[in-house]
DNA sequence: GTCTATACACCGATAGAC
DNA sequence: GTCTATCGGTGTATAGAC
């Protein structure tokens, strides 16, 4: 039957079924805590009491495995920024999350990841593109209400903000403490005069 | 003899010598081409053109290579940095160093490695203690003779220009360009504004 | 869908000859 | 100082039974 769909020689395991999502959430925490150098099938599979095997049966290699455990936390992470945008003082719930909830160790591990398997740069494009979307937007909005704040242009203000953030969320998981205070105080009353004069007032 | 040093066991290759710095060559450039996990003592070995046993005559263990790499290329960049500070126009000179001679997969590879390895983590810990001394001391100064331009700290100033440097040094790797050219400007701007008016003028 | 079993390459590290 | 040889362990990935 010429029309017919051809079976992959290999049935494989449903995206999105259960077993498929706990893989990537043993990935995630495996890259966190151990590192990307433990982040192996065997592994996987020890963590969730299954055969190294079956990780086979769900991802076609490592690299997939690696790729769609992005996937999944670059979502999560979009839609926490959906949600802070949503708020009542949307410049400073959206710093919350660059500040408070990314994990920097995991970054870490993902972005030199990045430099070797090329689907996941793109995903990694594809994330900091949106997110700075987001940002850009939210901040465009709150500078036309209040022009006077700073002549620093949107787009500037969202990569000094962002990479400030990953910057002392690093140097604070390093142990380091050289100035994070005086500057994280300056960039949230930047952000709270920002925020007044906003939709919701 | 009690009086003696004990030797050790076994013996080791001479820390400076010929053999140990071109195996830390050799690891810097296997960890800035081909990452961390393609960063084995055979690896080093093969790129050399030696047998692997020997990499172990100079390296009692692996990690050990890792972190005298990472020295020698913190060193190296230290060593820039004073010359940058040295020079006229110090704020614009340190921001080259920063934004035009950094790579950014080495730095995300060792970043990763500061995860795991504890004797990494410290060297990257002083590293970073060592080059925002620099900058503080630099914009400090600066500041001094014009205090018009910003009342921003200086230590705010290093962490945001350091930080915006390498998040504008890591897109441009990844291939994305959102705001880098204007960001740019504003920063060379201000750090030429700066600049000016300092001891050779 | 999950398993046993396995191929084959490579890893870090060591023993000991020359 | 450099080598050959090797140990025990782990990696990705596959074959094929149940």
């Amino acid at each position: 039957m010429p029309g017919t769909a051809a079976k992959p020689l290999r049935p494989m395991g449903q995206r999105g079924s259960a077993n498929w999502l706990s893989m990537l959430e043993a990935a995630e925490e495996i890259l966190r805590e151990e590192g990307s150098r433990a982040l192996t099938t065997r592994r996987v599979a020890e963590k969730l009491g299954v055969k190294q095997r079956l990780v086979y049966y769900y991802f076609k290699t490592m690299d997939d495995l690696v790729v769609e455990a992005f996937r999944k936390v670059a979502h999560r992470e979009i839609e926490r920024l959906e949600l802070a945008v949503r708020s009542d003082h949307r410049l400073q719930e959206l710093w919350k999350v660059c500040v408070y909830t990314l994990d920097p160790r995991l970054i870490a591990e993902f972005m030199a990841l990045a430099n070797r398997i090329e689907a996941l740069r793109e995903e990694v494009v594809d994330f900091i593109r949106t997110s700075r979307k987001l940002q850009v937007e939210a901040l465009t909005s709150a500078l036309a209400r209040k022009p006077e704040l700073t002549r620093i242009p949107p787009k500037a203000l969202a990569i000094l903000g962002s990479s400030a953030a990953l910057s002392i969320l690093r140097e604070r998981d390093l142990g380091i403490d050289l100035g994070h205070e005086g500057t994280l105080a300056m960039i949230e009353g930047f952000l709270a005069s920002a925020d007044t004069g906003s939709n919701s007032m």
